[in-house]
RNA sequence: GUCCCCAUCGUCUAGUGGCCCAGGACUCCGGCCUUUCACGCCGGCAACAGGGGUUCGACUCCCCUUGGGGACGCCA
């Protein structure tokens, strides 16, 4: 029986949770609740000049805000533990003395200016920039002298020479040229690991058995492979998606648009949704299928199935796919929802949707097809919370310029002054009659009205919204709108 | 510069040698429904990067070219 599937999600805190991170961190989730594994979020905080604690909150938040949950990691613990690598530093440090020891990392005293000088004249003459392995072999009495002198000095790993191959999940069979690769520092001089060492470790020690990453690692592994090799242990298995490009093909970044996933939720998009739309980032079912309950991706996600090519993240796609979600929620569920929206807008108090449960839940029903984000029920529901103050000019010569409105706003005026109950239903009973004994159409007297209630000529179902805003806000609504259209004639 | 990855409609993708003069979805454009806006439904535009092979037969396999992306840090 081989053993059971354990991933990692390995974030720096050093941003926010990106989309392109957030889709890996979905894919390494999807594998593993697949194979009833275990998925562990592991931080990489050995760069300390980079590293926050706001940061590492905003990846907690994002990938809790998807729901994605993990099984080992910070705030759960777990038996392979610690999961910051800045507390992991004496294990580095272990393993790299025994490297040492078997001599297949070596101490380097070249500084970061020398290499820096190296580099750069690696770019002058147009030749791959790395390092020229000068302390490669120095002898003992050589390294034993600029220790006593106090050199600072790195751990580098001793590239052994022939070629690495590995068999990529997503990709198939990928090999490296060892003289390709370079002579890595593991350690710095500080103490600290460098990243592929720390993986590397990290990966064995917490028995990690697929590695699910970005493309940008493919050249790390490699690296990542001989060092395990070099540590005596067998790698994991590696799967390498393609990265989320912006419309141009760009690497996807600030300049096209919102790259954080807390934007989105700022934004009036839904978990769900973003879920269901990063998973197809890549990946597909391969039966047309496209609305998907999680439990469903989770049933037929298959690692092989992911696509090697990179994908252009496609913002009109996501936001008809969280229509479609908002949709598919019950009216309580989105009046909870969009609720939120509608106090960071300013329409309501946190006290006024406590008490006006039931006046939202039909809110939500009036609107729910009409919304794309859940910030859209802001537009679509602004009327109820504020006076009108203005009515478009151009509305108001298309729908209050024939002499007839005036009738039609008192008749309704009329009619809903004692409509019982006052309800949509009923007050759509009302209308109709009125439009046959007239002998009008019901654009003559709805049109005129909208812009009347609401100010405005788009919005929720006529009668709806007659039902949302009361008698009395409608009666003084037309009364008001009557003076606006007579004043307007004179 | 060197190495690595990728290449089907504008975009996300299905397609693993004949089922494909290429299917679905988003976008866009028509039409229907309709009190607006939406939703929904119906229909339309739109792709195998180019060139060589292999094969009875290539979107599918191989090679080259081109194009895109990634990596080459005491960053991760």
């Amino acid at each position: 029986m081989p053993p059971k599937v354990r991933v990692r999600f390995a974030p720096s805190p050093t941003g926010y949770l990106h989309i392109g991170g957030a889709r890996t961190a979905l894919f390494n989730w999807l594998f593993a609740r697949h194979h009833h594994g275990t998925f562990i979020l592991r931080i990489e905080d050995t760069d300390q000049q980079r590293s926050t604690d706001e940061a590492l909150a905003a990846i907690i938040d994002g990938l809790k805000w998807l729901g994605i949950d993990w099984d080992e990691g910070p705030g759960v613990g777990g038996e392979y533990g610690p999961y910051n690598q800045m507390a992991r530093l004496e294990i580095y440090q272990r393993e790299a003395k025994r490297l040492l020891a078997s001599e297949a990392v070596y101490k380097c005293f070249c500084t970061p200016e020398e290499l820096e000088k190296m580099r750069e004249k690696a770019r002058e003459q147009k030749v791959a920039p790395r390092y020229d392995g000068r302390c490669r072999s120095l002898s003992p009495t050589e390294v034993a002298e600029r220790e006593a002198k106090g050199d600072p000095f790195v751990l580098r790993f001793r590239v052994p020479s022939g070629t690495t191959t590995f068999e990529d999940m997503v990709r198939g069979p990928i090999t490296f040229e060892n003289v390709e690769i370079d002579d890595l520092i593991i350690l710095r001089s500080d103490g600290t690991p460098t990243y592929n060492f720390s993986v590397s470790v990290d990966d064995e020690t917490m028995k990690i058995t697929h590695v699910i990453r970005g493309e940008d690692h493919i050249s790390n592994t490699p690296k990542q492979i001989l060092l395990l090799r070099a540590m005596g242990v067998e790698p994991p298995e590696y799967g390498h998606v393609s990265l989320i490009m912006g419309e141009d093909g760009a690497r996807l970044s600030k300049r096209h648009g919102a790259t954080a996933v807390g934007a989105y939720e700022d934004l009036g998009y839904l978990p769900e949704a973003m879920f269901n739309f990063l998973a197809l980032l890549g990946w597909s079912p391969k039966d047309n299928r496209e609305i998907m309950t999680w439990q469903e991706m989770v049933r037929d996600f298959d690692i092989q199935n992911v696509a090697g090519t990179a994908a252009i993240f496609n913002p009109k796609k996501l936001e008809w796919m969280n229509g479609m979600y908002i949709r598919a929620l019950s009216d309580e569920e989105l009046a909870e929802r969009f609720a939120p929206f509608l106090i960071k807008a300013g329409l309501m108090t946190e006290g006024g949707i406590a008490s006006h449960r039931e006046w939202l839940i039909k809110l939500a029903h009036a609107t729910k097809e009409r919304l794309h984000l859940l910030t859209d029920i802001v537009p679509y529901s602004d009327f109820f919370f504020r006076d009108i103050e203005s009515y478009p000019e151009k509305d108001v010569k298309k729908h209050w310029s024939k002499p007839a409105v005036v009738t039609h706003l008192t008749a309704l005026a009329d009619i809903l002054k004692d409509c019982e109950p006052f309800e949509a239903q009923t007050i759509e009973a009302r209308c109709h009659e009125y439009i046959e004994r007239e002998g009008i159409k019901l654009g003559d007297l709805v049109h005129p009205a909208r812009l009347a209630l609401t100010g405005k000529t788009v919005g929720p179902g006529f009668y709806e919204t007659v039902e949302l805003l009361g008698r009395e806000r409608c009666l003084s609504r037309l009364r008001k709108a009557l003076v606006h259209t007579q004043g307007h004639k004179q």
